[in-house]
RNA sequence: GCGAGUGUAGCUCAGCUGGUAGAGCACAACCUUGCCAAGGUUGGGGUCGCGCGUUCGAAUCGCGUCACUCGCUCCA
């Protein structure tokens, strides 16, 4: 699949009512998109699915925690102080970097200077990596041009970069509770919805009498201030998140794992429709891994611009169990009665984005079929917006009565449209481009017989059944 | 954030060196049509992303800005 297929993708979404770019009436705002009445449906498919797999399993229970929580849990998960990097760029060969890998990079004649300047010590070490670039940040003005004059040089090029000052990338968006700027404190829009599982998890233990292991599963958005936001709706600052965190002995962190990176992956072929060949798992190298994590696997999908993460699968070990532990001061211990063994659950992470589910499952779907000059959405039945479309073959004699008449009751089982506009080969091809995988025409013969046909999606095939068989007709069919 | 490109009707686009907008599809109404788009008639819809400037006059030139695409960069 070409990139074409993603601009064509993106047209058939705003033409179809799937997805709309935001804020349009105003020159838009970059990276975010709405859902229109079919993609709404559509997402919502998805995340039922998602939601039916996890919950159903009967260790796993849901929760829905807040989007705004106390500042501390950011602090405590590392977020404040891993994601707010002092960054700058040499404006000669307009590469950027984050300043604390650049000084790793230095001689140490560079370092010493850049110390001298702001008047501490060189120990050599990280710590005085990070209080340059801190200092830096903090006093840009002051130190405007210190990493030139220090003579910091650029490894790409090899020579003193100009050097901009310094710039702080914040990721997590910032905003005030409480009515007056002054007295309201500053808090941030989550960045994952991990943290409030994390935070939640002896009251969910306590309250449905868990014993380990056990898993939380929530859905919820989730902000970040990407800084390239790119693809359609593939990073959008706004996003939705899947997430189900598992409780595990920390013995048993590499079993469990292994068991739901399986899980995960089946889910994406069993559930979702998607082609084996399109998906991957992508580990993650050890240097690359997140502050909190041991291991880590993505399963990437095969999009039209390459391959990209769907769903992360991490081990987080104990990390911010011990974390909130150590901020809060309350123990966040899980005691199993059992074993009389008080200890630190591992947690296994399987994190998604249901926005990129949704574009993957849209990329899968669509099809250009030549030989008929139409596109059809192969959407699987489950996850089609509207499962039937209801025809009369002509506005007259009476067909739209009758045809009306079969909506409503097919409607009672299933999500159907209503179509009399135009002609039925048209109304076939306008449905299948949306998705539809059955459409059902009355005809002269239904006011006879009560018998209509019956069209498949995607084999254009036609079956002439009776009424009181369309029920049985689409469930085995679908 | 930097560089390049793009921005005209819901969609895809045309509009030459400036003279105040078009097509196809889509949409709506009516006719036609007895099962797989593109038949007929009629109609709705655009201050040409937005702002400023140059000009007698700008979709067309310049600057700024916003958005999208690509490349760097970044990516829990």
């Amino acid at each position: 699949m070409s990139k074409k297929h993603l601009d064509k993708i993106v047209s058939l979404c705003k033409r179809k009512g799937f997805v709309f770019p935001n804020s349009e009436i105003y020159g838009g705002l970059k990276a975010s998109y709405d859902y229109g009445p079919l993609g709404v449906d559509l997402k919502r498919a998805i995340s039922e699915k998602w939601w039916k797999v996890m919950t159903h399993n009967s260790n796993i229970v849901g929760l829905d925690s807040s989007i705004m929580v106390h500042p501390d849990v950011w602090e405590a998960s590392g977020h404040v102080a891993n994601f707010n990097d002092p960054m700058t760029d040499n404006k000669d060969n307009k590469k950027r970097y984050r300043i604390d890998d650049l000084l790793l990079q230095q001689k140490n004649k560079v370092i010493d200077a850049l110390c001298e300047m702001i008047s501490i010590e060189n120990n050599n070490d990280n710590n005085t990596i990070d209080k340059i670039s801190s200092t830096l940040l903090n006093d840009a003005n002051k130190y405007n041009d210190a990493l030139e004059s220090a003579g910091v040089v650029d490894p790409f090029s090899g020579n003193v970069g100009k050097w901009t000052q310094a710039t702080q990338f914040n990721l997590m968006f910032k905003t005030n509770a409480g009515p007056s700027e002054k007295t309201g404190k500053s808090i941030y829009l989550r960045p994952e919805t991990a943290q409030g599982i994390y935070i939640n998890y002896l009251l969910v233990q306590n309250s449905m009498r868990l014993k380990v292991p056990f898993g939380i599963a929530q859905i919820g958005k989730a902000f970040r201030n990407e800084i390239i936001a790119r693809n359609f709706i593939f990073r959008t600052r706004e996003f939705e998140q899947m997430e189900m965190q598992y409780f595990v002995h920390p013995s048993e962190d590499e079993s469990s794992m292994n068991f739901w990176k399986k899980q995960r992956m089946d889910f994406y072929s069993s559930e979702l429709g998607i082609s084996n060949k399109n998906l991957k798992f992508h580990q993650h190298s050890k240097d690359a891994l997140a502050h909190y994590a041991k291991d880590a696997f993505d399963i990437e999908y095969n999009f039209p611009f390459g391959w990209g993460e769907v769903e992360g699968i991490h081990n987080r070990t104990d990390f911010d169990l011990k974390e909130h532990e150590k901020l809060s001061g309350k123990n966040m211990m899980y005691f199993d009665a059992i074993k009389n063994e008080k200890y630190h659950p591992y947690i296994i992470e399987t994190s998604t984005g249901l926005n990129r589910l949704f574009l993957m499952v849209l990329c899968e779907a669509y099809h250009e079929d030549t030989e008929n000059n139409r596109i059809v959405l192969k959407l699987p039945f489950d996850l089609a917006p509207n499962k039937i479309v209801v025809c009369p073959l002509l506005k007259k004699d009476g067909l739209p009565d009758k045809a009306k008449e079969i909506f409503d009751i097919v409607s009672s089982d299933h999500k159907c449209i209503y179509d009399e506009q135009g002609s039925i080969g048209k109304r076939y091809y306008r449905q299948d481009e949306a998705g539809t995988p059955f459409g059902i025409t009355i005809d002269h013969e239904t006011l006879d017989n009560n018998t209509v046909t019956i069209r498949e999606r995607d084999s254009m095939e036609q079956h002439r059944i009776s009424l009181d068989k369309i029920l049985e007709f689409v469930s085995k069919n679908k």
